[in-house]
DNA sequence: TACCGGTACCTAGCAACACCGAATAGTTGA
DNA sequence: TCAACTATTCGGTGTTGCTAGGTACCGGTA
């Protein structure tokens, strides 16, 4: 993955993390690991837990600090109701977007 | 629009604009209200114009100044052969994050 | 004991990008 | 003359992901 994934993370990151938070309640270490065997191979650690940190500062999810077998303690999110609001308002989002990229695809050959 | 919409914008107008011209050459002026009738209503002026001086840096397209029947000259941009290698990068970029998001958006029902 | 690797989290500084607001300049018509 | 439309440019702002570190807890090994 090259530069343009950077630019083009900016945003729909977010959406991914939420996203996954919806099925099921994680913790950055686990997200970040997950993230890069998807393909997201060069996902910053460092980004994952600022993002973490953005989507609860706006009360987008809960949080729950669970004692590990090896390590430090893990912050375990979980999205709640404002959370999916939000999920369900990117996902128009990015339709939106993904459509209209699918007609200039289709229009440029 | 809201603005989820803004960031999710980084990276992918940029491949948005060089679709474009990978059709037709075109200017900043078109291109913008071009965008707005598409439904990108808050795309601003300058944003675009950027856009189009920073791909001009970076050799992706061709400029010309053509002369308009109703105001200053226009610059018409056009996708040269760099552009046309770098959009492709562009789409690859954007399938495998399409991909990655619907498999996301499936999972999460 | 000392050390390394894996787990788990945090932070400061940086670069890129889209937005905002304003300015400039040419043309046409009231 | 002045407004409206066409067309481009620019400085400053906020958000975002990346870089490159650091802290800390644990188990195994030399």
């Amino acid at each position: 993955m090259g530069k343009q994934a950077t630019e083009m993370l900016k945003g729909t990151l977010e959406g991914i993390v939420l996203a996954i938070l919806s099925s099921r309640p994680a913790y950055g270490y686990e997200i970040t690991a997950w993230l890069r065997g998807q393909g997201f191979s060069d996902i910053a650690e460092g980004t994952i837990y600022a993002l973490l940190v953005r989507v609860e500062q706006r009360g987008l999810v809960d949080v729950e600090k669970v004692p590990s077998e090896k390590g430090p303690p893990r912050k375990v999110y979980s999205l709640n109701t404002q959370g999916r609001e939000y999920l369900e308002e990117f996902w128009r989002t990015w339709s939106f977007l993904a459509e209209r990229l699918e007609q200039l695809r289709e229009g440029g050959k």
